[in-house]
DNA sequence: TGGGTCATGTAACCTGTTACATGATTAG
DNA sequence: CTAATCATGTAACAGGTTACATGACCCA
């Protein structure tokens, strides 16, 4: 259950309300970790009643109220209890619809193949530079973080997605290159 | 909802039992796709409903009686159909716990920081061997399969997998590296 | 006057996980 | 005698997806 623990440890930066989780979600764990609005807000209310969190409601005169969440010693415990605990291979094995596409491609012409292959070159490519824009972020949250150590992790998880993403690249446009080897 | 087409993936290679493919499932698209065997029974049951698969019983002495379950021409175009399909940018886009786990680590000490990176290389060398087995039962099942074809792109995802697992394995030891410059 | 931002959710459904249940045969 | 293999699931729960609902303010 990791959703949780991601929004744990935006908390933990400092107070915030589902809204601003949601674009700080979308903004930066986006690339390695997916989550809906709807599931960020049942996911709060959840964790609340869990006592890892308590909300306060803001009133505003001039925007809708809202409901600003804090992380409470019990959500710090957890955050850090998870943060050094020892997960197991499955968490280097992850889910991947190309690759289940890939496997069962024996079925189509080489032509489908590479006109595929290439399609998702494209998507890698624009994963790529979805996460590029990860570090202008990591200048803005920088600031209003008090522990400075944070943005090197911040960095250092985002330049895992780049040499990820630049891999699969290369290894597409290598394996295009054996398909259209065979094909003649 | 891919588990249903890796199921019709390799039932389109030949009738099977839910205890088959549950095999199948874990030595071959296990690196890329984990499906529980209760997942597996009910997933066939849905697609039996769907009119996608259709069951015989077969019935055994020495043995329990089994359910095979063959494709159906529904399925088979419900699989040509998804094979081409276009998919968006997440299907390029994991959930990673390892990138949740290093996103949040700047609570943490250099010290810890370190040996946990050097867990998940264990746990990344672990899924790397575990690939490399693939090619072992891919020359077992080609024998069985018609399509000779399909084998070439069986061993082509399983060397996404070894690439990533590799490319993984040398940007934790080069990330260990500046960690360590950093410490001094 | 129309679209974007701010702000909160509910409901229904689908998919994935965990725990449990049963029982025969066969190989070491 | 005991552990593995063969073979099937159910039940409960957790987590993820899709669709829908509401409404004010602000800028072009």
């Amino acid at each position: 259950m990791s959703l949780k623990h991601g929004l744990l440890g935006l908390l933990n930066y400092g107070k915030m309300t589902g809204y601003e989780l949601d674009k700080a979600f979308k903004e930066s764990l986006n690339f390695f970790w997916q989550a809906q609005t709807s599931q960020i807000y049942r996911e709060l209310s959840t964790m609340e009643k869990s006592g890892w969190l308590v909300s306060e409601i803001v009133i505003q005169s001039d925007k809708p109220n809202k409901k600003l969440y804090s992380i409470t010693e019990m959500g710090e415990k957890e955050l850090s209890r998870w943060l050094v605990e020892n997960g197991s291979i499955d968490e280097v094995q992850a889910r991947s619809i190309f690759l289940m596409r890939l496997f069962f491609s024996g079925e189509k012409s080489v032509e489908q193949n590479i006109s595929m292959l290439k399609k998702y070159r494209e998507k890698f490519e624009a994963a790529l530079s979805e996460v590029a824009k990860v570090g202008a972020y990591t200048e803005h949250y920088r600031q209003l973080v008090d522990n400075k150590q944070s943005a090197v992790y911040w960095e250092l998880a985002a330049d895992f997605g780049k040499s990820y993403y630049l891999t699969s690249i290369e290894w597409i446009s290598r394996t295009i290159k054996r398909l259209e080897g065979e094909r003649v």
